[in-house]
This record gives C-alpha cells, structure tokens and sequence, in this order.
RNA sequence: CGGGGCGUAGCGCAGUCUGGUUUAGCGCGCCUGCCUUGGGAGCAGGAGGUCGCCAGUUCAAAUCUGGCCGCCCCGACCA
C-alpha cells in the first residue's frame, strides 16, 4: 500500500491491536546539559538519553529505552546459547551460604557478598555468581556418563557490594549476568564444550556490533588450563590488556611474558660510592638529584610471602608483577641457589573467572595469589628488614647487617628481575635514611639468590611471539570463558559413574558475560559529539520518524502511514509526534541514537517526498513516499 | 579502606571565604495562554526549595563550629 493513498482518518488493518509507540506517550526524559556525577562518555549517554536513572552509588533504574537495549542484548544471547545447545535454567538469586561454606568461598568472597538473615534468624545472601548452585544442581540430578556432556546457562541478577562501584553500570552493585557452566565426562570433552562455547560468543558479541578482541586470560593457578576473556578497548575499561602490532598474540597484561635483555659486554666496574639523598624517596626523585635516568636505578621492594620476608630487585622504570611473584612461589620457589631464569610452574589454587570478572584488581590479585599469600611490606617491616626506612632499599648488605643475617638461617631471599642482570653500575639504595649508593654492580656488591620475571611487561619489550613491538590497551571485559576443571565438582560432590562404573568428579567449564556492560561497552565506542550511534540490532528502536508538525493532519497522516508499513515489515519504529520546536527533536533524535531518522515536514511533503538520514553518517536522502519504506528497508 | 572534591527547585549552577543587603537567586526543564514549526524559537503569566541531616555558637546561620549521612574522582602494585 504506497504511501498516501489511505482516506483520513480510516483506521490502518496493521493497526487494529497495537498502539503506535509516540514520544508523548512513552517516557525518554532526555537532558540537554551533562549530569553532574557522570565521567565516563557511556555514563553521561546513558543518563542524558534518558535509558537509565540512578538510585544510589551503583545502582540504576532501566527506563524503557534502557530496557529495550538490555532486551535486545538478551535475546542476542539467549538466540546464540540456545544455537550452541546450552539449556537455559534459572537460579535462585536468593541464596544460603552453606555451600558457600563448603567450597570455601564464603570466606574468599566475604568482602562483597551481601548477607543478611531472614525472620526467623537463618543466614541468606544474595548470589555473587552461581557456580555453587550450579554444581548442587549438577551433583543432585546428574549421575551418569550417559547424561553428559551438558551446557547449562542462565541470564541473572548477581549482587555484589564493591569497593567501588563506578562508570555508572560498567562496575555497578546489582548487574545482569549470563552465567554458563558446561559439564563434562572428560577433557576432550570439555575442549569441545569450551569451543562452541567460544564460538557463541564471538557470534554474540558480532551481533551486538561490538569491536571486542578475544585475549588470553589469567587462568591463574590453573595450570594447562586455558581461560579468554573479551575485551572492548576504552578509556573507561578497568582492565589492561597487550595486543602486538603483527601477529594476533593478545593478552591481559599480567600474564605477557618478558624476555631476559641480552647481556652485552658489562662497563667496568666503578668503585661504589655512598651520597647524601636528604627526603628522596621515588625513584623519579632520587633521579633528578643525582641526575640518572630510572634505567640506571635498582629498586627494592620488600614483600611478604605468608609470613617470610623476600626483596624483590626491579629496574627503576619497571613495576613489580605481583601475578608473577605468586606464581613463583606456588611453583614453589625453596632452594637459595641462583637459577638462571626460573619461571612459575603453577599448580593449585583457586583460579576462578567468576571471582575475578568484575572485581577488581587487588581482589584478582588475591584470587591468584591462593596459598602463596604474597603482599608488599608495611614500611615497619621494611625497616626492620633492610634497616633503613622506606624509600631507601637496596640490596647491598641485605643478607647481613655486621657479619649476622638479617634472617635467621639462609638469609634473606633476594629476586632480581631479568633485566637487572645486564645492568652495571647502577644507583640503589643505601638501606639508611636520606642515602644511595653509585656504582653498584652484581656479584662484587650483592649477589641475588634467584633471577626470575617479576615484572610487568612494557611496550618496550617485544611480543613473546613474534618479537614484534608490544601496545597496552584499557579495555572493558566484557567476557570471559574458562576451562574450571572440577574445583567445584570435587568440593560439592557431583560425580558421575562412567562405563565401568568408576566415580569420577564431572569436569566443568564457566563462560560469563556482563549483560548490561555490554551496553555501555558498544557506547563507549560509538558515539559522537551529538550523542549515541547504536548498532543495527542493538537500537531501542530501527527507525524514528520525527514529525515537524504534527499537528498538520497531512504530514500526520503521512507519518502514521509511514510508521504503519514499516511496523508491518517487523521494524521497530518510535513515533516522534512532540508539539515542539523541529530543533530540540533533531537533537534528541541524534542524542538516543536511533539507526535511521525520517523527518516528515513541510518542505517536502509538497513533492510527496520524506528525509531520510542515517545517524551514523549523517548522510541524508529525499525520498518519494512510494519509495520511502523500501529505502529505509536497506538501511536497517 | 586512604586521599581529594561536592551536597542550594526535576537538571546544571551562583550565593558560603567576609553571618544581616534574600521574601534564597540564575539558566534549562515543567504548567497555562498566545504565537511558531527543517537543527535545543518568541511573548505573557505561573508552580516548584525543611539550602543533605543532627547538634552547637549568635540578637541573627545556606553562610561559622562539631558530628553524621550521601554522591563523585583518584588510589589501594610500581618505595
């Protein structure tokens, strides 16, 4: 039916049942000016296009445009889990702590999950992540081979009380989670669940038109084991992640590997020489007192390993890679002789995506660390260790003070990064206050009792892979896939009986995705000065039609017609129909992002012709009504 | 948890330093009417505030003091 030819005011077949969706009668309070308490690009968007409303601190309202997005996500996933064959369940959010207990999480975790108790006194809490109830699930109702393999998964609300909720819904309190957790008979069979599990999400997050790159994540005490977390780079991602500027090689930053420095022929050694250093405690200050440039500097970090004190020595331009460092220790780092080279061999721990996705970092780092509880010194400690204040470490004279060992026994542990042995007379401290020592070289000075990576590698260092240079990304983590292993299977009993009737623990795998991140990943990344520039299939609506006057019953009778045919191609369509001045709908129009803007006005009805503009490249076409419908159909 | 900042109408802010000039103001938004309709129009009229909360100082407190609460940012791994 073209355009124009229905008589006024006759009632459109397509119509009968459903209202049209017009501005006046839906609630999109848009503001004009940036909130106040916004930072992040996808924060002010949000609020300003009127898709969320906050509640408290990290906690947010989802107003019907919002809502929409978030549905369009859910049925993205929710399409590509069932295609991939996960079942959907759903899982109590309210929760008991008693199997919390038992895997010993209630305590790992105690920091952020909510726990209160009910009337009649018996504890609950709100659920962090389900992997615990997934498993009593598992372990109750599946008992056999002949049962396995099975994917599970659900789309629900996590709770959990952060250190510091921030960018609005990128690290909230309350958040959308789709949790899936895959159970196998064994490894082959768990490579298998974890690659359709991969495949789904690189479908999914191509759907939902995100730039994302799949990384290799901290699988931390894992072992062999293998975890890839999705990241969309942003200014507004907690996360850091490395990618080379050749080959494909990506990963989180803790886990890039940095290569020893070649070890060309050493300067001379010059006599080591002590200098006054009166309040220079950085490395940044003692360098422009004594004028040397960090790469020439030592510095010494005291860190505590359980309850035994352990130097760490770093070139001054490097940072210290407590990931490394723990994984050193659960590969259990005892002997005191000098080996070239030793890297973490790790076995154990409590490696946990789950935990680790969307917490932060000091809470990563302690789900890593697991029983090689490794954390950096109270300055109390450092002096008593070195017998200088903070500030002034250095590893001269660390092993004895007057011919007695500092630490009883062996003496003190002293790790020095790769990069430090091929330095030479290089600046340390003095292990006393306001004082450095010039000249210090390896082996006359001080001799480290082991040479590791510590580090965190730089875009300095080349790609592990391909020796190429190195670039450090932020990026918003907005997946995470991860072969468990039976951690949980082991602690909550779910064990299957195979073939010949032997009792083994299932082996699982856990695939998260922050549902709502999702959302403010795919702004962060597209937008402009004007305001969100939604992807195809995540736009609240395909198509706004922005009527000039609406009160003018032809262009009225245009725009409903418009609305009628494109609703009955299946298009979502949002009816602007505000008495209003053209320019604040313009505005609007640009602000919440809708994929195709038709303006239906005056000036061009007159050649039975509409405007239709594609926000994304403010490319704008005339087009006769007959036209119009098929036009836009290309566009969505 | 440590550091910093902020809290005045739905939103964005001024006023606080130096107490009284304020019946607490401005812009946007909102309501009524007229007018206007292709990039945040115009005119006229109007509604809306326990100045975060509590206590104190004072003849007098948005303003000074103390406590508390809330919100935002940085940090919590770089000696």
């Amino acid at each position: 039916m073209p355009l124009g030819s229905l008589p006024k005011g006759q009632i459109n077949p397509f119509n009968l049942f459903t209202k049209r969706m017009r501005w006046t009668k839906t609630l999109i309070p848009t503001l004009k000016e940036d909130p106040a308490d916004a930072e992040s690009v996808s924060h002010k968007l949000m609020l300003r296009a009127g898709l969320i409303r906050k509640l408290s601190a990290g906690i947010y309202i989802y107003l019907p445009l919002g809502q929409r997005v978030l549905n369009k996500v859910v049925n993205i996933i929710r399409s590509e889990m069932d295609r991939a064959g996960a079942l959907e369940v759903l899982l109590p959010a309210l929760q008991t702590p008693e199997l919390w207990e038992k895997t010993g999480r209630l305590k790992d975790m105690a920091d952020i999950i909510y726990q209160f108790k009910d009337k009649s006194g018996k504890p609950c809490m709100l659920g962090p992540t389900h992997e615990e109830i997934i498993t009593y699930l598992v372990a109750n109702e599946v008992s056999s081979y002949r049962q396995l393999p099975v994917t599970l998964y659900q789309i629900q609300t996590k709770f959990r009380d952060e250190l510091r909720p921030r960018f609005g819904i990128i690290r909230s309190k309350e958040f959308l989670m789709k949790d899936a957790y895959s159970f196998d008979a064994d490894e082959t069979g768990l490579n298998k669940s974890y690659q359709a599990m991969d495949q789904a999400y690189r479908r999914i997050f191509d759907r939902c038109g995100l730039n994302y790159k799949c990384i290799e994540g901290d699988s931390g005490a894992m072992g062999g084991h293998f975890s890839q977390e999705f990241m969309v780079p942003s200014p507004a991602g907690e996360d850091i992640f490395v990618t080379c500027s050749k080959c494909d090689y990506a990963a989180t930053l803790m886990l890039v590997k940095c290569q020893p420095a070649p070890t060309g022929a050493k300067a001379d050694k010059q006599p080591l020489k002590e200098v006054a250093t009166p309040g220079t405690t950085t490395i940044e200050a003692v360098g422009k007192l004594l004028n040397v440039s960090a790469q020439q500097m030592v510095k010494t970090m005291i860190c505590l390993a359980g309850e035994k004190p352990v130097a760490i020595l770093l070139r001054g331009d490097h940072e210290l890679n407590l990931s490394k460092l723990a994984k050193l220790y659960s590969g259990s780092l005892s002997g005191s002789e000098l080996l070239p080279g030793i890297v973490g061999c790790p076995k154990g721990g409590t490696a946990d995506w789950s935990f680790r996705m969307d917490h932060n970092r000091q809470a990563s780092t302690a789900a890593l660390l697991g029983e090689a509880n490794i954390t950096l010194a109270e300055p109390a400690l450092i002096e008593k260790v070195t017998g200088g204040p903070l500030g002034f470490s250095g590893p001269v004279g660390l092993q004895s003070r007057n011919g007695v060992p500092i630490i009883s026994g062996k003496g003190i542990t002293i790790i020095a990064d790769h990069a430090v042995m091929s330095m030479s007379n290089f600046v340390t401290g003095a292990n006393k206050k306001d004082a450095h020592l010039l000249n210090v070289n390896l082996d006359r000075d001080f001799k480290p009792t082991h040479v590791a990576d510590v580090r965190v590698v730089t875009e300095q260092d080349p790609c592990p892979v391909c020796q190429s240079p190195l670039k450090i990304n932020n990026g918003l983590e907005v997946g995470h896939i991860f072969q468990l292993g039976t951690k949980y299977s082991k602690a909550l009993e779910a064990m299957f009986l195979d073939e010949k009737g032997a009792r083994h623990p299932v082996i699982m795998g856990c695939y998260g995705i922050g549902v709502n991140r999702i959302i403010a990943a795919l702004i962060e990344n597209a937008y402009d000065d004007n305001g969100i520039i939604w992807s195809t299939e995540l736009a609240p609506y395909n198509v706004l039609i922005i009527s000039i006057n609406p009160a003018d019953k032809t262009i009225a009778a245009v725009s409903t017609e418009l609305y009628d045919q494109l609703t009955a191609k299946g298009i979502d369509v949002l009816w602007d129909d505000r008495d209003i001045s053209p320019g604040v709908k313009f505005k609007d129009a640009d602000l919440i992002g809708i994929p195709t803007i038709v303006t239906v006005g005056k000036g061009t009805i007159k050649d039975r012709t509409v405007d239709i503009k594609d926000r994304k490249t403010g490319r704008k076409q005339i087009v006769s009504f007959e036209k119009a419908t098929d036009v836009i159909m290309t566009n969505v």
